[in-house]
RNA sequence: GCCCGCGUAGCUCAGAGGUAGAGCACUCCCUUGGUAAGGGAGAGGUCGACAGUUCGAUUCUGUCCGCGGGCACCA
């Protein structure tokens, strides 16, 4: 006798050992075509799984989440399946589910091209309407491994050759292909409905890049036809924001090969640039930081003195003049520590918070480039603060909350922490990090952060706590840091005169809010998909006549408008208005101000806004009281 | 850096072994029109760079540069 119990309470009875489907089929023959995996005690099981003891079960279908993932998985497996039987001697590795897909990778003698894509789909497609069933099998590991190397499949041996000896392995067998893999699995092929595969790329073996690349073919896999349709939807509108897009749209930067990963701004960008740049500064007054201003290029001898010339020299641009080698500063650090060297300093005068614009360059490896969230040539909003163990926690403190106010100016409010500490190569006492860890977490803890702890995570200098947004359609960007480091004072001789007389090298703290200018403004621009808030928006009014008879009219609004701080600008072109308001609707314009003879004779001006709005006519008092109020609360 | 793909007018993109085309933008002309494209004409390109094959290459091949998608990287 075999008790189930159902997730609504109920008690099904059973005279003998039943499998998930069979409990599925007593309970209605709906729920038994839908069900795709159980959960026994917890466990997701197949449906084929038996029970032979009293147990609680829930039937697995498309709705849950699980049941998703399961689609997925299944879904990469009936494309090792297609790939198998286009191309036998293809070899599987792994192929896993991620965020809305999966991918598998494969080894073949040659690359798949887009065609064989279209192929393998199509295939898919083929073998999933033929419903084969998916059945599941156990096998001990060594045997495993003897079957699969049999097979040729000398990847998949050597992935089971790493699991424990003593474990079985289970396979799961689809038509003639036969996969290792834990499970569980849909249990046929024609579970699977909705998927598409999205595209080819490399990916080296066991992520290493000293090995062979392999094939990687990605897919996505989804329970209704409607949510397939919703994720290509969403796609299609995540490229519509894509920066590099709509920065060439309106005019705010470009990039060309003689620059690779280094950015030329117009004058529409440098606006939001120095927009950006301003609040910052302003910031920095407010909490306390000195701006300064270092070299970008500085001797050999220096970058030797702080490690970098050692352990960062791929990663400089290098130059020399006169029998000197040169490093162009990949970050601002020894610059700002050469500044606290030039004086001797009490521990009164700390802390001591030295804030760059800094400009650095770094030689990234080229595929790493993309647009402007990954340049060569970036600023940092950067800032170093020299103080005592004993004063950490109150700086981290207060820039905790410098941040999140400037996160909250920006427009993002859902912020992620992370704290990372010692890793096992690492300099300074272990007294040091016990006390530096800890005065992170007290910061945080007084700042009511829930953040994640990532043990082993931190920079052999120090510990560190990372700050990540999220944007308005769900994407994470890390942007914030603030580092500990034991390591850069000592070396760069850096020290103050304590209390009792004695000379010691301060703690510094690296930090910065925004990470690099050109990442944060790309992430701006996508965040907003180029509908920049008032305050940041390149152009805040558009002012345009109907006809000639009004230039005059217009030029004097705009000019009064230039007056107040606005940043206007007229049209006075020869075009129907109906074209100058398309024109600059595409712009993403806040505000377009239209003037006509009736505007003219009242002494007023007609205001649309952005999004179709028409805000109907208002003086040109009105409509400054108006900008300048949004431009204050930055809405 | 690695794998695959791509590089044609300012932009978005067609095209083909016989030295190129569209739409928009640009210039000029007509039009002075009231809330998302009025009409006409004109100008504009060493087809990413360099080699090779060929009677002939922008098209085929190779190398390099850059870009895109991934991977690796992000002291």
């Amino acid at each position: 006798m075999v008790n189930v119990t159902l997730p609504d309470g109920s008690v099904r009875e059973f005279d003998a050992p039943v499998t998930v489907a069979q409990v599925a089929s007593s309970i209605g023959a709906g729920l038994a075509k839908a069900a795709l995996a159980g959960r026994v005690d917890g466990k997701l099981v197949d449906t084929s799984h038996v029970i032979d003891a009293d147990t609680k079960l829930s039937i697995v279908t498309d709705k849950d989440a699980d049941g998703l993932d399961m689609i997925r998985h299944s879904t990469a497996h009936l494309l090792a399946f297609a790939v198998k039987s286009l191309f036998p001697d293809a070899q599987v590795t792994i192929g896993p589910v991620i965020d809305d897909g999966f991918f598998y990778d494969f080894a073949y003698k040659r690359p798949f091209t887009p065609e064989d894509l279209v192929a393998i789909e199509k295939k898919m497609a083929e073998l999933a309407k033929q419903d084969i069933p998916v059945v599941r099998s156990v096998m001990p590991r060594d045997k495993a491994v003897e079957f699969f190397k049999e097979m040729g499949e000398a990847y998949k041996a050597e992935i089971i050759a790493s699991i424990p000896s003593n474990e079985d392995i289970s396979l799961y067998r689809e038509g003639d292909f036969i996969d290792l893999c834990r499970g569980p699995h849909v249990p046929s092929t024609g579970k699977l409905k909705h998927f598409k595969l999205m595209k080819l790329a490399g990916a080296y073996w066991r992520g290493d890049s000293k090995n062979e690349m392999l094939q990687r073919v990605y897919g996505t896999a989804w329970a209704k036809k409607e949510d397939l349709e919703a994720y290509l939807h969403r796609l299609e509108e995540a490229e519509k924001r894509d920066h590099r897009r709509l920065s060439k749209q309106l005019d705010l930067l470009h990039m060309q090969e003689e620059a690779p990963g280094m950015v030329f701004w117009h004058p529409k960008g440098w606006i939001v640039w120095q927009q950006i740049e301003q609040y910052m500064r302003q910031k920095f007054v407010e909490y306390g930081y000195q701006e300064v201003r270092t070299p970008a290029v500085m001797d050999r001898s220096m970058w030797e003195k702080s490690g970098h010339w050692e352990n960062y020299h791929e990663n400089m641009f290098t130059t020399s003049s006169e029998n000197r080698d040169y490093a162009v500063k990949p970050m601002n650090c020894p610059g700002h520590v050469q500044i606290f060297n030039s004086g001797l300093h009490s521990y009164r005068d700390l802390p001591m918070r030295l804030a760059e614009f800094g400009s650095c360059h770094r030689n990234e490896p080229s595929g790493a480039l993309h647009g402007i969230m990954r340049v060569r040539g970036f600023t940092q909003d950067d800032a170093h603060i020299f103080c005592t163990e004993d004063q950490i926690e109150q700086e981290v403190a207060d820039f905790i909350v410098m941040l999140e106010k400037c996160y909250a100016d920006f427009g993002f409010t859902d912020v992620l922490v992370k704290l990372s500490t010692r890793p096992d190569k690492r300099v300074g006492s272990d007294e040091s990090w016990d006390k530096a860890e800890a005065a992170l977490a007290a910061a945080l803890a007084r700042n009511k952060l829930v953040y994640d702890l990532q043990p082993g995570e931190g920079a052999f200098y120090g510990p560190k706590v990372e700050f990540t947004l999220k944007d308005s359609i769900g994407r994470l960007w890390q942007c914030g840091t603030i580092q500990l480091d034991f390591n850069l004072p000592v070396r760069l001789g850096a020290e103050f005169v304590d209390e009792d007389n004695t000379r010691k090298p301060p703690v510094m703290l690296h930090r910065a809010i925004l990470g690099s200018m050109e990442r944060f403004i790309g992430i701006l621009i996508e965040h907003h998909a180029g509908n920049f808030p008032l305050w940041l928006a390149p152009v805040h009014v558009m002012v345009m006549n109907i006809s000639e008879r009004q230039t005059e009219y217009a030029e004097k609004v705009t000019q009064a408008l230039r007056q107040a701080g606005i940043r206007a600008i007229s049209d006075l072109s020869n075009n129907k208005i109906t074209y100058k308001i398309r024109e600059h609707s595409l712009q993403k314009l806040p505000y377009q101000v239209v003037v006509g003879d009736k505007e003219v004779d009242t002494e007023v001006v007609s205001v649309r806004a952005r999004g179709n709005l028409d805000l109907g006519q208002m003086s040109l008092e009105a409509l400054i009281a108006r900008l300048k109020d949004e431009i204050l609360t930055r809405q």
